[in-house]
DNA sequence: TAGATTGTTAATCGATTAACAATC
DNA sequence: TAGATTGTTAATCGATTAACAATC
């Protein structure tokens, strides 16, 4: 076994380039740093500093640092980054060296929407196959693709290859056809359905609750008015 | 001043019940409870267990007792928690008790599948405006409201007395549009625009970013494939 | 009373921040 | 060399977990 080929695993979390596992924290911020760098590089800067990328990105400069430590030891003291390498060492840390195929479940209103964002082609996948149940929306091209049947979802995934999934069906059928997405072989899924998922470990989830996120603003909203007293 | 009337502020955060902030990791769960309680509720259940609600929300019991301790103590000893008394509790802390005005701007693809998300409206909220820059959309109707022009921003926020705006606006003018909402006096924004967002401290921003999400997924993706060798 | 289940405590764990030595 | 900026350390802070006393 290549050492240098093969991902070594510390607890179960991917290891950096020195086997040091990448903290949960810093890899939800690398999709972040790296579309820093892409702005920073679409200006022609060659260098970058830990101070321009973190303003760009959000954090503080001493959170990007720490962040890009795990990585390893991409910057040079007293210069800063160089954009262009910095953005291949993230690139390659996330697994977008090699383009991931996605497949989208459930094209309805939001599945639309979402076959047809341009961001998801630009950050590196292709969206590979649309499945869904309705018999009035099987076999109408969206984006490209013919939408085929949730009954073939099994042989859709083996077709294309899909390894990322993206669930925008009804929260009543979101488990089963999780369920069914997890025993085609998808190892990730990002689902826009509120309540939570069940499954194995060896797959990731990752939720999206557009009335979630509303519900946890109005919190700030509330405690921001109730001290005030807007009459 | 009425104490227990008036909201109280520790340190910049929310206090509970007793004097004591809640934890922006236990607010951000409480959506998530909620919907557990509704569920639980619908089935007609009148107590339920740490146990059951920590199941359905995907947490663990200890967690979930946690949690609820910041709010106060709404559960018996050796019997369990009042569903519907719970479910009351958690929609005020949350500011749900009375029904937030959200304000759209952009109704592009993703906008207009918002526009007509039904969980919004079932989960505390009323959509009470929609605005976009494109003189084609403008003066349509979605979701049983007219698009008003983007540069009414400021009188569609000041009419409708939205405090919660959801930005669906490309990403190139996602963060003028995001000013001008805070400008209208909008304390709250929910923005699908990839990039971080530079808003006053008063203001909350929540950001969803899809192909973020996805290149999470990626990560985890590659250290799975990366160790086994699937060729 | 006996059994069940909460609310709270203490211990552990992980994330963030600040400061600065290393080094370009 | 002098100035700049990283990478790392140590301290702080916040979140999670496990255990159990309180109490229904």
């Amino acid at each position: 076994m290549d050492e240098r080929r093969s991902a070594r695993r510390v607890g179960g979390r991917r290891a950096g380039r020195d086997g040091q596992p990448v903290p949960p924290a810093t890899v939800a911020r690398l999709p972040g740093y790296l579309r820093a760098l892409q702005a920073t590089a679409a200006e022609g800067a060659v260098l970058t500093s830990s101070d321009e990328l973190a303003a760009r990105a959000g954090v503080s400069p001493a959170q990007l640092r720490k962040d890009l430590s795990f990585l390893g030891s991409y910057g040079r003291r007293g210069v800063g980054y160089d954009v262009a390498h910095l953005r291949e060492q993230i690139t390659v840390v996330l697994g977008l060296a090699d383009v991931r195929r996605v497949l989208l479940v459930g094209v309805g209103n939001l599945g639309h929407a979402l076959a047809n964002y341009a961001g998801i082609a630009e950050r590196g996948f292709v969206l590979v196959g649309l499945v869904d149940a309705d018999p009035a929306v099987v076999g109408t091209t969206v984006a490209g693709l013919v939408v085929e049947h949730a009954d073939d979802l099994r042989a859709v995934v083996a077709r294309t290859g899909a390894t990322i999934a993206v669930l925008t069906t009804p929260a009543s059928v979101a488990q089963r056809t999780c369920d069914e997405l997890v025993a085609a072989g998808v190892v990730g899924i990002l689902t826009f359905a509120p309540g939570a998922l069940r499954v194995p470990d060896h797959v990731d989830v990752r939720t999206v609750d557009v009335a979630s996120e509303l519900q946890i603003l109005a919190f700030h909203d509330r405690a921001r008015s109730a001290g005030g007293g807007v009459s």
